[in-house]
DNA sequence: CGGTCGACCGGAAGCGCTTCCGTAAACCAT
DNA sequence: ATGGTTTACGGAAGCGCTTCCGGTCGACCG
């Protein structure tokens, strides 16, 4: 019961079981070559002590890891968390394991491209949401192991994730179809990391351009990921002589914390002021916000399982694939007032 | 630069340098017994051929692992993703890596338990927010290893949490002060985990004792964590004859997802039904609602830190530790209307 | 100046497993 | 019956590292 102290090694069983350590490993991994007899009776002894495999020696032995690293920039955010269900949830099934690397600020995200390489202990890395950068891609090949992206767009790896223009052209044009002319676009940025130009900023503007609306700059205000900081961005747009009727916040997160600066302001949502968002954050449906929904989860499932395939020595069907949005109308988007003069009862 | 390919060892390196195997493992190590001349010659021709250890080898030979397993049942949800967010960050630094499991469901908690001893490659493991049952703890016994829970009373491991039965206090009495007498309440339970009985939800009985209010049964719906589970469990107090005037939920998740049961049925917060968390979940304070802040955060982190003078031999100072909640009064709790005839402009 | 003592270093024995290779027995077809 | 396959199995060689156990050798002691 309980004889398991001075951990059992293979030979030790191959003993117990009168049979060579190499019989012994045989059986254990279901190797064919060892008869059905031989076998019970080493998966008896193996059972009857409780025995246990080394994966250190296992992994020492046969070379491979068995183990891919999940770099992720935040975890408490909805969306990396989800990310990181989908693509745990796979890597379990495949038996897999899962190293986690948070990388929160620049500098955990330096120290951790500078250290990876320095220990080879996984097979396969999957970044989620965040491009990299030359110098870590550098960092990435020394590694020599197999790279895929998740939740952003990167050329260089292999991918999966939404697109960014087609998920804010579907935000803008509900509200020009709405009839709205004057919108309001916050952005949103990661201060932490590297931004690239994103699709959802220039799906705005080409919106726009195709709607013949002369782009007003002002209209366009940025703000970290983050709710506290859409609040603030929306109280720069609604400082504004001319406050938009409408706006589009980057994700939802942002939209929420916009919300409530409208609210505060004395504004109603949306007879005053409409406002959608991006993601289908289960805050969303809670606040009843109009929203561009993306399947975070599955874009996890499907980057594992990228590696997954990768792992296995096969080339990708597709080097990047793009899940689908999908507008999700709820009660912060309505038409414009008639009169643009806002604030009234 | 790129001699990576054909990944060079130690033995390689020590005859590069053109000494043993043992001094080159010395000097990599910093170990002493090697000169300084020596070591930065082994050092230097291990940065030329970007040498990097193969931590398997290590494992095996030295016998320790220096990995930890965190387990939790979600991720994407803030609590869980700010807790991992804490432990990861201590490990990180004190150079552990971090091996996640994702046990979303019962059956892949049952999977985790019945797995994990079967393969030892960890030397002690994180339970985030949820109790382990007496079968697996036998399983976790087998490992031998240490075990610390977090976020979530084990009276069996050493753990780090809040005083749920405080928190529902500090809750209650802030509904009672402001001279609610009818109080609803929306328990949350977790379908996929053994449920124990709260404290949070004895703080409720508790809490109306001492204020000699007669405990009204219908007053207290339950229903799983989560938004829209709470908007369900809301309306169902909204449906009785006399609603409450204030409900205090279990999370803020709930709370929200309450608030928009009651928005939708035309009631005004705080005007005709007050509410209040648990959490101070960053999306409270964008809805402006009351609530217990508990510092998510800092529970992974010291949960952590227990981990790591386990580790290191010594024992802990305190088995237990419990960090203080606070009340973070914001919009959505207010004294009642003194006419309690809800339903009026 | 012989001897002792550290400091420095190399050889080699593991760590616990997988797997190659060789052997022996059992099986098949001719 | 006989040569040739298969099938089972054991021995042993690694996998890449740490560490014990000695050896050298110059320094320092009496």
């Amino acid at each position: 019961m309980d004889a398991t102290r001075p951990q059992m090694t293979l030979a030790d069983i191959a003993r117990l079981a009168g049979v060579g350590s190499a019989t012994a490993s045989r059986a254990l991994n279901n190797d064919k070559g060892v008869s059905a007899q031989t076998r019970q009776r080493v998966l008896n002894v193996a059972a009857q002590y409780s025995y246990v495999v080394s994966p250190e020696a296992v992994r020492l032995a046969k070379g491979k890891l068995g183990r891919v690293a999940v770099v992720a920039p935040h975890l408490s955010r909805w969306f990396f968390g989800e990310m990181v269900e989908g693509i745990e949830t796979v890597f379990r099934e495949a038996g897999i394991d899962v190293l986690l690397y948070f990388v929160g600020s620049l500098d955990d995200r330096r120290a951790f491209f500078e250290q990876l390489p320095a220990r080879r202990k996984v097979d396969a890395v999957i970044v989620v949401g965040f491009p990299v950068e030359a110098a870590e891609r550098e960092r990435l090949e020394l590694l020599n192991v197999n790279i895929v992206a998740a939740g952003g767009q990167h050329e260089v790896y292999p991918n999966v994730c939404i697109d960014d223009y087609r998920a804010g052209r579907q935000a803008m044009d509900h509200l020009l179809f709405l009839g709205h002319r004057r919108i309001g676009m916050i952005e949103a940025v990661d201060l932490d990391q590297p931004t690239e130009p994103s699709g959802r900023s220039s799906a705005y503007r080409e919106a726009l351009r195709e709607a013949k609306i002369p782009l007003d700059p002002e209209l366009v205000v940025s703000a970290p990921w983050g709710g506290e900081e859409g609040a603030l961005a929306m109280d720069a747009l609604l400082s504004l002589k001319t406050p938009p009727t409408a706006v589009y916040a980057h994700s939802d997160e942002v939209a929420v914390g916009a919300m409530r600066s409208i609210r505060r302001a004395g504004l109603r949502i949306p007879e005053d002021i409409s406002i959608v968002g991006i993601d289908d954050h289960p805050v969303a449906s809670l606040v009843d916000l109009t929203t561009i929904r993306q399947p975070v989860r599955s874009q996890g499932e499907l980057a594992a399982q990228m590696v997954l395939t990768l792992l296995e020595g096969k080339t990708l069907p597709d080097r990047e694939i793009t899940v689908a949005t999908q507008l999700m109308v709820r009660s912060t988007t309505a038409p414009p007032r008639r009169n643009p003069a806002l604030i009234s009862s």
